[in-house]
DNA sequence: CGACTCATTGACGTAGCTCAAGGTATGTGG
DNA sequence: CCACATACCTTGAGCTACGTCAATGAGTCG
């Protein structure tokens, strides 16, 4: 049974020779180039190549909501043919150097009608990012920000660009910003469960030693059981 | 420029000729009767000639948050082929008597591969529903109770059962569990608007009298312009 | 007419935000 | 390789929006 997950890798891997036939260009980017540029309607999609990139979204007080992540043999992000007003605050920057293919929205459109296996797969890819974000805005809403922190540290473990070995590569602002709550709250948070002996904090990563006990705070939305 | 829908109807019209062609069954529901039941992962489409349904997301603490309203000549729930947790959560249920055409998963899909514009409208309908989770996931997160319900109101009018002539069909526990806040909360800044003379509430139905005063206090995401 | 369901209002508690002052790794340039 | 800057993390004190609990009022229906 699928959870949640803010990281997207290798959705779209058995597609790679088709897509390489298929008209694109080749392009590289460097670590903190955009992607996708606040106020920019979606006219492109990328098959990652390698790299990762990170999309969040831009309030108009400020504040910053991170929404996924996306790395190596996933595309990014999905073509349709509407403009939404909720695009323009949304923008996707490089975390790292970056290899893409990059498709027009209409050719990718055209691919999507033409290969049947590379159209359920983003259906599929379509209705996990849905799950995502039902998770978030019907399910995490309700709990306390401990618990929140908690499922999102567990749903890093199990799908994210280093979480085996119980490495989390975040950094409190990151966390703070995914979960929509304040860096201090976020420490907080962090603090009890430095206290609980449940997770060693480190410098831009999380070192989680007692997976059972964070696991027995999750709700059971968040458990893959 | 498209701003986020709750209430989804007619973005399936083109398609009734089309969708009667393909094998399906024909269903009625009564009112309160359940499309989707918790804990059902999802196997069916229903494409909607007539009536109201209502989908919801139950938390484990006994909450509920009402996540969209679908009617005459849409689909729902969209068709994929994984399973995921968090539909056993979900539920939708017969705001009125309805009568649907009934497709199962694979035909859908199926359809899909076949009828290259109903893909087009299938995958801009996905994009709909993602810009919808993300408004409320990334951007009313970030907003006051007060603002989140000016905004709620506002993106009703637009667009909603019978949002014309001011009117909003909505209990104050309607709006609330759309909102995720209490019932309590949501009177309370009710009461602001009805104090400042912007609406008039009744009993089950609110009655906007002034547009462009709501519209001051909404967000700038929510507005279309 | 009585029994619902829905709406209103008050009193009070608290989770999480704001403001603020430090502490400690990591990187850079002299 | 040390001095210094920068990012990241920690902790405290106080405030406030929102939740909880509770009582009352006001439409609607059988």
């Amino acid at each position: 049974m699928l959870i949640p997950r803010y990281y997207f890798a290798h959705d779209f891997e058995d597609f790679y020779e088709y897509l390489l036939a298929c008209p694109h260009t080749r392009r590289t980017f460097r670590k903190g180039d955009l992607l996708w540029n606040l106020g920019e309607n979606v006219t492109r999609v990328y098959y990652i190549l390698s790299g990762i990139a990170l999309t969040s979204l831009e309030h108009e007080n400020g504040l910053r909501k991170i929404s996924s992540l996306h790395s190596t043999g996933t595309i990014f992000p999905g073509a349709h043919r509407l403009r939404f007003k909720i695009e323009h605050s949304i923008s996707t920057s490089a975390l790292s150097d970056m290899e893409v293919l990059c498709f027009s929205n209409e050719d990718f459109l055209d691919m999507l009608c033409t290969n049947r296996e590379l159209n359920l797969c983003t259906i599929d890819w379509y209705a996990t990012y849905i799950n995502l974000l039902l998770y978030e805005s019907a399910h995490q809403k309700y709990n306390s920000s401990f618990i929140k922190l908690c499922n999102l540290l567990y749903l890093f473990l199990q799908n994210s660009p280093r979480g085996k070995e119980g490495r989390i590569d975040l950094t409190q602002e990151n966390i703070a910003e995914i979960l929509s709550m304040t860096r201090v709250n976020a420490a907080r948070n962090l603090a009890r469960l430095r206290d609980e002996q449940i997770i060693v904090p480190h410098r831009k990563w999380i070192q989680v030693i007692d997976l059972k006990a964070l696991e027995a705070y999750c709700s059971e939305e968040t458990l893959s059981r």
